[in-house]
This record gives structure tokens, sequence and C-alpha cells, in this order.
DNA sequence: AATGAATGAGGATTCATTCAT
DNA sequence: CATGAATGAATCCTCATTCAT
């Protein structure tokens, strides 16, 4: 999935409504945008500014997005519901479909599926974490679509391997959220703060995933 | 420390230059700034309803501050060089005077204090959260105050633990990173993203050690 | 040539790029500006009062002249480039093209042109006077356009003169000063200290030419 | 007279009111707000500008002055009233009172006394030039005290010397502006517009005296 | 659909002036 | 007298948005 953002754009918004395809200039406002509302950020952007970049005139974007503040919700309402939504969901029902029997099976595969989605989705992960706090419309989405179901769902998973016996008996939600904050931390370190560095990212998973198993891990295990 | 943000802005600052004390109005402008600037963040702040919301005129903001930009610097700065800085360092000298014997009385340590300084800040880290991202000024500080000091100091921490044996074997910054991701993820939930549960502090905080000892610690322990 | 303002402002600027024409609003807004600032000066003038005189919103003065000083420079230095330039220039190579055999019908010629240019542009007048001083950029163009050209051809229609035995051999510097001295004190009474008065042009014109070549000529005449 | 500005200004503003002299800040006030003028005109110059300059509080300058403009004023109408006025209007008397007794020695003495009283007063002069034009009450006070009484006494001495036979009969005001002219013209010339020449005053003055001469003189001269 | 000139409300900032100390 | 903090009107300028072409 999500080769690369251009593509994204395109199959994503052909998809909505097939008949009204994005025009070329469409195309080019929206990339625009993202590349500089990830920048300076959605209030420190002006429409002028998108219009150069994008080689479209101002008017043009009006056309297409009846506000500046409509242009933010294009990008980021469809990104919620059709890029984040589906990734952020990805693996968890094969876990129960016994394509992972293990915790850790599963765990490699979001932090390898989310990692690679990070890295080719830049810009619109910094427009989500830095917009989001400002504006209730999105948030509202994201608390709906992405973080309610993500949750329930990931409680799902954590229950069968807690019953199963695999994981230890804390609160469901203490190993939902100490999961997702040593893999988010790994994922964020290695393309939001640390890029520069030389990341063996076969390796550091495979630690992140050690360590996070050892913390829940129902048995003991020996270690290096 | 930290007892509330007031005294935490006049203490701050009368240190700063006992003589040259900040004015009332002084003080106003800096609540009312703090407050929206990590309301609507600092672009889409202005200065006018800075002005209203602290009872002054808006050219007495102007004779204080000598740009906006300005203005949040002088939040923003101080804020790094005399309030996290401390907070960030605090903990890792007694390390090695040893006082915590155990990684994971450190952790016990480092964990309170920044969750006590977060839930009395939340509009400080707010904007220092939101707003380091746009200003390179503030980035070039916070890694020269915080990230470098607070890594070096780490590391060497963690060596010490990793040489007295008690600690695993794995590359050290992979260990900081871990036990921050971890630390950081109770932090951030418990006052960011869902403040409004019902947290039992004490509980989840010893539980988020032993998941992070548990990854970490060289020795197999039972676990429940 | 010179026929007013007006038309001068038109022609100008169609000459100077064809295609790319001043639209009305622009010309009001020149109008406007020319008029205010030549009142009141340039410091003292507001953006929102040429806006109002030219009957345009604020927003459009910005739209086509990116400061006030812009705005300035824009009315200035068109006018010394292509106006001032080759009024100031004229007539000097008529000298040496043998179109004018004596300094005086030299001296007819320049007073003659430069007093019908000076009624007729008042305005631009005064500005170029008045703002000159305080703009570096205008004082250098002034100087590299108009001043060192002017001063070189003078000084060679002068030593022609000279050289021929019409003129006294006085240092040829002096012999200008004096000439532009003479002459533009006429001028400037004409138009700028007492234009109220009745003045018979010709009349005055050819007074002051008397008084310039009494003072300059080699050969001592008889007087009334 | 007028040996530099400092003394100018005290011993003016001693004279004015005896009891009700000058403070030290005051003159200050007066230095300071007299060279920014001169450098940026009066409407670009603010009153925290002079203040710093002058080494005082903002305040301090509306004590003494109730308005900027009442500063402006209380710079320029002493400096006519009791500067400008008397130089203008000095060596006048001593035509008639035969201490001239030639046009020549009466031109020598005014030229001599202006440059002196320019090149030790530029600033002030600057001022007056660029300011008179944009304040209808200088204006008025101008006029009244310095053009109307220079021009009512130049006439005197020109038909003096008319009468007796001395200068042409041509017409007296045309006289008068054609030695202004000239003596301006070298004036201003030599304070500012190319000051940084290697001047021989007295050479210049003596040959601006012949030209001006030969153009009035009813007898024919003979010439170098 | 696309343009870009035009708009005017609003933004940051300056400034002359006031006034309590 | 002198100060300088405070003011708020006014200034220059930006920006999202509209609309005639």
């Amino acid at each position: 999935m999500a080769e690369n953002l251009e593509k994204w754009i395109e199959e994503l918004l052909k998809l909505d409504d097939a008949e009204d395809r994005m025009t070329d200039k469409q195309i080019k406002i929206l990339k625009a945008a993202i590349e500089i509302f990830s920048e300076k950020g959605y209030a420190a952007t002006s429409t002028s500014e998108i219009a150069q970049k994008a080689g479209v005139a101002e008017g043009t974007i009006f056309r297409h997005y009846k506000t500046k503040k409509d242009l933010l919700i294009s990008i980021v309402a469809p990104l919620i519901t059709k890029i984040i939504t589906p990734i952020a969901l990805k693996d968890f029902n094969k876990v129960l479909g016994a394509s992972y029997p293990q915790y850790e099976d599963f765990l490699r595969a979001i932090i390898h599926n989310r990692l690679q989605f990070a890295k080719k989705n830049l810009h619109l992960i910094k427009i989500l974490i830095q917009e989001i706090p400002f504006h209730p419309e999105l948030q509202a989405q994201f608390k709906e679509h992405v973080a309610k179901k993500v949750l329930e769902r990931f409680e799902k998973v954590v229950v069968y391997f807690q019953e199963k016996g695999d994981l230890r008996s804390i609160p469901t939600y203490t190993v939902i959220r100490f999961t997702i904050s040593a893999a988010m931390g790994f994922i964020i370190s290695r393309v939001l703060l640390v890029p520069e560095l030389e990341w063996d990212d076969e390796k550091e998973t495979e630690l992140s995933i050690d360590l996070i198993m050892h913390g829940l891990s129902a048995k003991s295990s020996s270690q290096g």
C-alpha cells in the first residue's frame, strides 16, 4: 500500500467519486498545500503561497475549495477516513484469523506497516499531528474513525492473547498503551526526531518487539 | 517544585534580574499569551486578542515585547533554559550519587517528577510541543539545552547500570528510547490525550516501571 | 513634448512595457499619490489617504506596489530616467550641430523648454525636490542619470564657446553654475515661489539671457 | 556672528526670556531634534528617537513642547525671527549709510556673511528649506519676517544704485532676483550640493561678484 | 473552468501624547 | 521637573475571498 503521495492522492480521490475526478490543477493545489502546511503549519500558510507553488491563480483554489479551511479538511478528512483508518486497522483481523499466532507476530506486522507508511507520508503525518489539536472537526473525525475503532480492535486482540495465556493479566488498556508507546516511540524517532541517523530498521524493530514482549509476556525469558 | 504557573512566571523572572522585575501588566500579558497560544497556536493568535484577555492596550504588548515573535520567545526561551532543563536533568545525578540503587528507583523518580510538572504546566507544554517544529531558534535552544544534556546523562546512567549488570547489553540508545517512550507514553496519555479518565497515577506508574524493567532487566523476573 | 501630467503617465508606462499596460486603477493611484505626495510630502502621506483620493481600496495599492516606498520609487524613478533626463539633455547636441550658433541661442532654448515643462509638471517637480534628499536610491539615480550627464554635456558646450572665443575664460564649472543659477532662479521664482505674479515670460526670459550673457560674454557690450 | 550652533541656541533662548532660561535638557532636546529633523525630515522623525538621542525620557519632550509640531515651531520660529531675519537684513542699511559705496561692495558683504552662516548652520538651513513648504504657519512667518523685509530693503538698495547710475535701469525685481539667484546658486552649491569639492571661497566669491556686476553694471567693463 | 484584479476586514506595529509616581 | 509605563488611534501591510472577464 501507500506507494507514494502522488498516487495516494490520485487514487484516493478518484475512488471517491469516479465521475467527478480531480483535475490536474486540483491535484497540484493539494500537493502544494500539503507541502506548505506541513512546513509552516496551516495558520501560517497563505493561500497565495499555495497558489504560487501550485502554479495556479489564487481564484482557482477557491473554485475547488470554498475556504482555506475547506482545503485543510479536504486533505485531512480523507486522510483519516481513507488512509489512516485502513492502515490503523490493518492486521488486527489477521490475529483472530490466526494469521498471527503470537502477539509478537502481530507486533512485527503493525510496526513494519506503520513505519513504511510513515516514511512515505511524512508531510501528511506532520499535518495530522500539528493540526488536529486546533480543529475540533478533525478531532471528532479522528476519534470516531481511528481512535475508537483501533482501541476496540486492539482490545479484542489483547484480550485474546491474555485469555490464551500469552500476555500478562494487567489492565488491557495499559497493555495497549505500553505497546503503542514503545512502537510509536521507535517510529517517531526514526522518521521525525532523528531521521538523519543511520537506522537498521530490521534490527531496531526486532529489539523493540523483544523489549515490548519482555514486558508483556506471561512467561519469563532469558536475556542477553 | 513547580507549584503553579503564576508562581513560576513570577519567580522565574524575578530570579532573572532581581532589580528589573516584571511589571504587573507584563505578567498579565505573559499569562494571557500562554493561555491563548496553547489553545489556538501562535500563528492563529492575534495580538489584539492577547491584549484584550490581558486587559491591557495593544500597544502595551509592544512596549514590553518588540514583536509578537519576541513574545513567544520570551515565553519559550526561559521555559527551556530555566524550567524544562532543570526538570529534565533532575534525578540523573542521584543515580551516581547512589541515591537510586536500582534503575527502577531512578525510573520512579523521573516519572513522578515529570508527571507532576506536566499536570501543572499543560499550557506551557502544549506550546512547547506545538511551536518548536516551526521555529528554528527554539529548536536550536531545545537541542542544546535539553536534548543534548539529557541524552548525555541518560547515557551515563544506562551505561552505569549496564556495567553493573543490572540492565541488558543492548544498544544504550535503544534502552534510552524505550524508557522514554514508555514513560512519556504514559504521561502524555495521562495529561494530554485522555486526562478525563480516572487515573490511579500511583498504580499506573508502578505498572509502567514494571513493564519497562521487564524489557530491560538482565535477570528474568516473575510476573503477574 | 510634455503636454500634461495625465498623458505623461499614460504614455510613459505604455512605452515601458507595451503589453503590460497599466490598469485604470493603477493610473488613478499614481495620480492620487503624485498629488498628495507633492502637497504633504511622502512621509506625511498615508496610504489610506491615497486610496481614498484614488477611489480604490487600500489593498489595491499594495497589489500594484509592494510597499509605500515602492509607490514613491515607481513615480520618481521613471520620472528621472524617462522624463527629467531627456528634458535635461535636450538642446545640448544642437549646439555642436550648429543649430545654436551663439551661447544665447542655446540659453534661450533651455530656459524656454525647462520653463514649459516646469509649468506643466509642478507636482512632479516638487516631489523630486522634496524627496531626493531623503532617499539615497533616488539620489543615486538622479546623480547618475541626470547630474553627471548634464554636467558632461554642459561642459562640452561651454568649452566649445570658450574656445570659439565667445565666452570668457573663467573656470568652466563657474560658468555652468552661474548659468544654471540664473536660469533656475528665474524658473523657480516663476513657478514655485511667486507664481501668482503676472509674469511676462518672454520678456523675463530675454532679460535673464541678457544678464547672463553680460556676465559671460568675452566682448563688452553697451547697456541700457 | 554665528559662531556655532550650540552658542546660537543658548544665546538665543536666553535672550528670549532672561528669567525663564532653558534647562540643560531642553537644549539637548533641541539639538537632537535639529539633527534628526535635518537628516530625515520632520514627518519621518519620531519623538522617541529624539528623546533617545537627547538622552531624556519621552515625557520630558512634552513637558517642554506641547506637541511634536510645537517642537518644530520652537526651532524654526526663533530661527526665522532671531537669526535668519537679522542675517538676511544685515548690510542693507550700510549701503545707505555709505559704508558700501558700490553695489559690489554690498554684494561682497552679503555673500560673505550668508556663506559663513550657511557653513555653520547647515542643519538649520536644511530644516528651513525642507519644512517651510509643508507648514503654512512657517510660510507665513517666513514671508512676513524675511521675504517681505528683505525685498523692501533690497528694493531700496537697488533703486539707490540705479538712481545713482551704477546699475542698469531694468526692472528692480529682476535685478534682485538675478542677484539672489547668482549668489544663492554659489552658496547652495558650496554647502549643500557639492561641499566635498575643494572650494576657493575667496576666488569664487569674487568671480560671482564679477559675473553679477557684468550683468547689472551700467558701464561696460573689460574682461578676462 | 480558470483567471487575477479588487476588496476590506483584520493583523502587527508605531507613535504622539498622557499621567501617576 | 523628570520619568517612562500606558494608551489607542493610526499606519503600513496581508490575506482570504469575490467576481467580472
